[in-house]
DNA sequence: TTCTAAAGGCGAACGGCGTTCGTGTCAAGT
DNA sequence: ACTTGACACGAACGCCGTTCGCCTTTAGAA
């Protein structure tokens, strides 16, 4: 909007346009936005240059002006994501609870945006947001004591985890926004599927997964994230640590 | 090929057919096999049906016989790949020793069929190659004294992190390949492009990152991924176990 | 005030994709 | 000899990302 042109009425000597130019402001943050508010909306299949287009009432070929193409367009939609997520002060006395409230974090930021977690997973992290976010684990695994090496490695193998788990997470969300069904629905579908699956194994054959079908199929999403996060931090905690 | 044509010479009463009829032999194997010949030639991007159908010598169209559609064949693949697993015998005294290696050797097949990670991740393992590769890896913690539901999880958690490190090596392989370049030589353009990125950063913001840049680039892919094993191994080492 | 040149907007088209429809063909069964 | 059913497949539908070339708008120079 033009705050002048809304502050005054049309001064009459400047002859009137004939139609509304309101809408010339087209940009890179415009089309960032429309296109995570269509992802969010309609997931990831349904993110195309014509549809972001469409919302903006122009053709696809407007927005070649202001992003490089769509790789780029999803970059910078994954960034803007990752600004969502929030930091605590280090405190690398309790690198254990801080490394697990940011996995945590930016799983939940991941899975707030519903498909943006297979871009993170298909992107080399170089936004100003994900450098804020390197610099913070980084950092806390460094001044709690890890050499180098090993927070660079566990920044990268942690980095790895929450966008996979995301992105795993994100299938089944899409699979059941494509069924048409509520969540609870399609998680009580899904489960009695994998269920019947199981037990129709021949036990001959598969012998241990037939005796505890039950357990493999306890656990949902929730519970898995959160025993692989487990996993990767004991396995950090075996690791030697100077004293700071 | 027909046994009994070419055997013995045409019957001349039953009138010669205009064409030979020797390709009439499409099957799903076969049609597996081709996309598996086409993903490992030009990569996942090219693995369309077209693609397939046009090496099969005929329509999309006639694909849709035998497979019911672009995914169950790329699931279809997938199995069929994870086929190639070799898997030793069971031996749970060194579990530690089975796991590592039952983790390398499912990324080392994966790795040899480049972009089929990308369906690993994708896909919920039902497949009878997947199964026998379940059955090994569950049974293997269970029968080392592991709590079901802690064999349940780790198989899960052990799963997900190989084919996703493989997901990851699979996307350098194809920006490799869209590059042209060699492996050598894409491998030193890449670090080259990192590390100048890295030592651009601004210190003031960035310090810790900015302060480590040789720790950050001095690992490559293969010492990422066993890095992330042991973390999974020695987290799993902290669990509770039977003694058998 | 008029002119000019650059920048952005955008209709149309290119070459791809997965999938479906309807027709054609041929082998086996009656 | 005729029917039937399974498979083959050309053509088309409706998508996609991207490019080309023309048009409009506008800011600054003259």
């Amino acid at each position: 909007m033009n705050e002048e042109a809304s502050a005054i009425p049309t001064p009459p000597w400047r002859k009137a346009r004939r139609a509304a130019p309101v809408k010339r402001q087209l940009s890179q943050e415009l089309i960032v936005e429309t296109g995570l508010r269509v992802l969010d909306a309609e997931g990831l299949d349904a993110l195309s240059m014509r549809r972001i287009a469409q919302e903006l009432d122009t053709g696809p070929a407007s927005l070649y002006a202001h992003v490089a193409g769509k790789d780029e367009l999803l970059e910078l939609i994954y960034d803007r994501v990752m600004g969502e997520v929030r930091l605590p002060e280090r405190d690398p006395a309790n690198w254990r609870r801080q490394v697990r409230e940011y996995a945590r974090e930016t799983h939940r930021v991941l899975a707030a945006h519903s498909d943006i977690a297979k871009v993170a997973l298909a992107s080399i992290p170089t936004g100003p947001n994900m450098l804020r976010l390197a610099e913070f684990v980084f950092g806390l695994l460094i001044e709690a004591g890890f050499s180098p090496r090993d927070a660079s490695l566990g920044m990268d193998r942690l980095s790895l985890y929450v966008s996979s788990d995301a992105y795993e997470g994100s299938l089944h969300y899409a699979r059941m926004r494509d069924s048409g069904m509520e969540l609870k629905e399609y998680f009580r579908h899904f489960v009695g599927q994998i269920d019947g699956f199981y037990r129709a194994l021949p036990p001959d054959r598969f012998p241990h997964l037939a005796a505890n079908v039950d357990a493999l199929i306890a656990d949902g999403g929730e519970a898995r994230f959160e025993y692989g996060l487990d996993l990767v931090i004991a396995g950090l905690e075996t690791r030697p640590r100077d004293p700071a």
